[in-house]
DNA sequence: AGCACGCCGACT
DNA sequence: GTCGGCGTGCTC
């Protein structure tokens, strides 16, 4: 008989069970916790303890997980102070323990016929992973020393062979050739008999990427992501853990976590994207997930975006390890001259109070020379808010208590917080009276006015209110090919959309998010702003132009967007963090606590205040209610704390008060 | 996740 | 004093 710490999955740490045979650290087993059977990793061989065991009932797997995932489960629950059986959770697939049926594999694996994709938007990249690692022996489909490399692009990737330390940030403009670096990097790897993980924002918008690595790749590349069921996604982790062979994997934040034998780089493609961080338990960032394996096996960590973290680029460069790529790749690339417009001159207004007189003098132009419009405004709907004409009642969401928006075209008001819906009521719910009135516009309305004051163009609306169907892809070669004379949306059409005919993009309210109570909020508006400018001027026009609209155009994060100007948004903003104390100055943890009644709340925050303001290394901010203050579930405050050091704001969360959630890095403060 | 235990406010 | 609801701790 042995026995063996294993880690269950679940909200728990290594509990010992008892074994016939030998096992290895990194299996997977099944094992009995309660009354319930979970899978759980072993970690070690350990002498019989004095308490009684349970057996573990099978073993899944008999090849181990790789070393590094299982040094990374305990990283994540180290750094994040999660339970160690969350972050076991991380890297086995969903129903490990099931039994999938092999027709269906061979089904799954059989759609793929010639290695790579046509369309930048096909329905099986959404679904397939590569088939056949068994039919090894494969080499690349083209090869990879053919790939026209610029001078820029060959110094950058000489710099990031020579930059120190396993993280290197690649901080390159948009068109400046990032995908070729990345190519270059991976069959450095491959020819090391080495995997390359390579993680991507969101599957269906990196289309182009995607193709790329596997038109030269071919069958070494494997996707991992959201859009697969639980079993495809079951099948894959086998074809990774069972392969003898180097891939290139691809995916979703969730493929940092793929069973790769020997990894050899990283690469994360646009970085500051807000997808790297898990939202739910247990929370991490890929980025610095990433950080700690690369540094665990000692390979190279890529760090890509036009807009990097200024987090990132910080501690990147106080290393020496960012690299710039700054020079567009094709000479065709046209610079946009780009206006801000003060939504306060009337003079501008005069014609529509959404639209300036420039912007609309511009979409005109364009309509007439077939030109295409792009209208930027990151608010879904058409009025966030309604209120009772009468008493002032808002009104408010049943279940978030958020204020409702108003989708005019189905005449119902919305939650876009819980989903609820329902039809707009005849009168005031408090009061009774008739009259209630929709306060600020979103992109339904702005659509409307569109088509309104352009009655011949071709409106297109493209946000998440978008049926299934209608999604970017479906409607992606009709707006590409110029069908389409003006867009309006939000932020998903921000990001990735190529439009050669794109001339204009105007930019409704860029101060729409700027006053938020969150130290993160300027630097979101700087990142949005970027890629929206980025959109235009892509394909052959002679020119672009881009109008921002705004109540501040003497907001310092609106100019340097405007002057395209990161390096100066990077100063700006790392001074001021430095001077505020937040990162990457100081670590934050947030607590949050939610109680069915608000009197148990304070009480819980204010005992919580008091207990750590008496550790002097702490920044103890008052308690405030959060941004979502009133759920059904109750009322939730939270308490925001800082400080120079990991380790003080780690033990300032031990023995506390087990209602609080705490969250460590959030990604924000609402 | 699911259950047993204990605390606290409300009520007879 | 007792009941019920809510929240916490434990699982090997």
């Amino acid at each position: 008989m042995f026995f063996y710490e294993v880690i269950p999955e679940g909200r728990v740490e290594e509990l010992t069970y008892s074994f016939d045979d030998s096992l290895l650290p990194g299996q997977i087993v099944l094992v009995p916790i309660g009354r319930r059977v979970v899978p759980g990793v072993v970690v070690k061989k350990v002498a019989q303890p004095d308490f009684k065991t349970k057996s573990i009932l099978k073993v899944l797997y008999s090849k181990p997980l790789p070393k590094h995932l299982l040094k990374t489960v305990k990283f994540v629950h180290d750094y994040y102070m999660v339970p160690s059986g969350q972050a076991v959770s991380l890297i086995l697939p969903r129903g490990v323990e099931k039994q999938r049926r092999k027709s269906k594999t061979e089904q799954m694996f059989g759609i793929t016929k010639d290695g790579f994709y046509p369309n930048p938007f096909p329905e099986d990249t959404l679904k397939g992973a590569r088939p056949s690692l068994r039919s090894s022996g494969k080499g690349f489909r083209a090869p990879v020393h053919d790939i026209p490399m610029n001078v820029a692009q060959k110094n950058a990737l000489e710099g990031l062979l020579k930059a120190p330390g396993a993280t290197k940030l690649l901080y390159g403009v948009t068109g400046s050739g990032k995908t070729n670096i990345y190519l270059k990097m991976a069959s450095r790897a491959l020819s090391e008999q080495k995997s390359v993980v390579l993680l991507v924002p969101e599957i269906a918008l990196t289309g182009q990427l995607v193709q790329v690595f596997r038109e030269v790749f071919g069958e070494r590349v494997v996707m991992m992501h959201s859009q697969q069921t639980e079993a495809e996604r079951h099948l894959i982790f086998d074809r990774v853990f069972e392969s003898e062979e180097p891939l290139v994997v691809i995916g979703a934040r969730s493929a940092l976590f793929a069973p790769v034998l020997n990894l050899g780089l990283i690469i994360i493609d646009e970085e500051h994207e807000n997808t790297y961080h898990q939202e739910n338990a247990p929370k991490y960032s890929a980025i610095r997930v990433a950080s700690f394996m690369a540094t665990a096996v000692n390979c190279p960590l890529i760090l890509g975006s036009a807009t990097p973290m200024v987090e990132d680029y910080y501690i990147a460069s106080k290393r020496g390890a960012v690299v710039a790529l700054t020079e567009k790749a094709k000479a065709s690339a046209v610079k946009p001259r780009i206006k801000m417009i003060d939504f306060k001159n009337r003079d501008e207004f005069s014609r529509n109070r959404y639209f300036s007189n420039s912007l609309l003098k511009a979409i005109a132009d364009n309509l007439e020379k077939g030109r295409q419009t792009l209208v930027f405004h990151n608010r879904r709907g058409s009025a966030p808010l309604t209120i009772c004409d009468n008493c002032g009642e808002e009104i408010l969401c049943p279940n978030c208590y958020l204020p409702l928006t108003l989708h005019a075209d189905d005449y119902v008001l919305q939650c876009h917080t819980c989903g609820f819906s329902e039809k707009v009521p005849v009168g005031c719910p408090k009061c009774g009276a008739p009259g209630l009135i929709h306060k600020g516009f979103g992109t339904k309305l702005l659509e409307n006015e569109l088509k309104r004051l352009f009655p011949r163009a071709q409106v297109r609306r493209f946000d998440a209110d978008n049926k299934k169907g209608e999604g970017l892809d479906a409607i992606y070669s009709e707006v590409r090919d110029g069908e389409v004379d003006i867009l309006v949306g939000t932020q998903t059409l921000a990001k990735g959309l190529d439009l050669p005919k794109l001339a204009t993009v105007g930019v409704v309210q860029a101060d729409a998010g700027l006053s938020l109570p969150d130290y993160m909020a300027e630097e979101r508006t700087f990142q949005l702003l970027t890629q929206v400018i980025g959109r235009v001027g892509r394909g052959h026009l002679k020119s672009a132009e881009v109008f921002i609209q705004t109540y501040r155009p003497e907001h310092p994060v609106l100019a340097f967007a405007a002057d395209e100007d990161y390096l100066g948004f990077y100063d700006y903003m790392i001074s001021k963090r430095q001077r505020a104390g937040f990162p990457p100055f100081r670590f934050v943890a947030k607590f949050e606590i939610t109680m069915k009644t608000e009197a148990v709340v304070l009480r819980k925050v204010r005992e919580l205040v008091k207990k750590l303001s008496a550790d002097k290394r702490l920044i103890v901010s008052p308690p405030q209610p959060a941004f979502h203050e009133r759920t059904s579930r109750g009322y939730t405050w939270q308490i925001v704390v800082r400080s120079r050091s990991r380790k003080v704001l780690l033990e300032s969360c031990e023995g506390l008060d087990a209602s609080f959630r705490i969250t460590l890095d959030p990604p924000g403060l609402l």
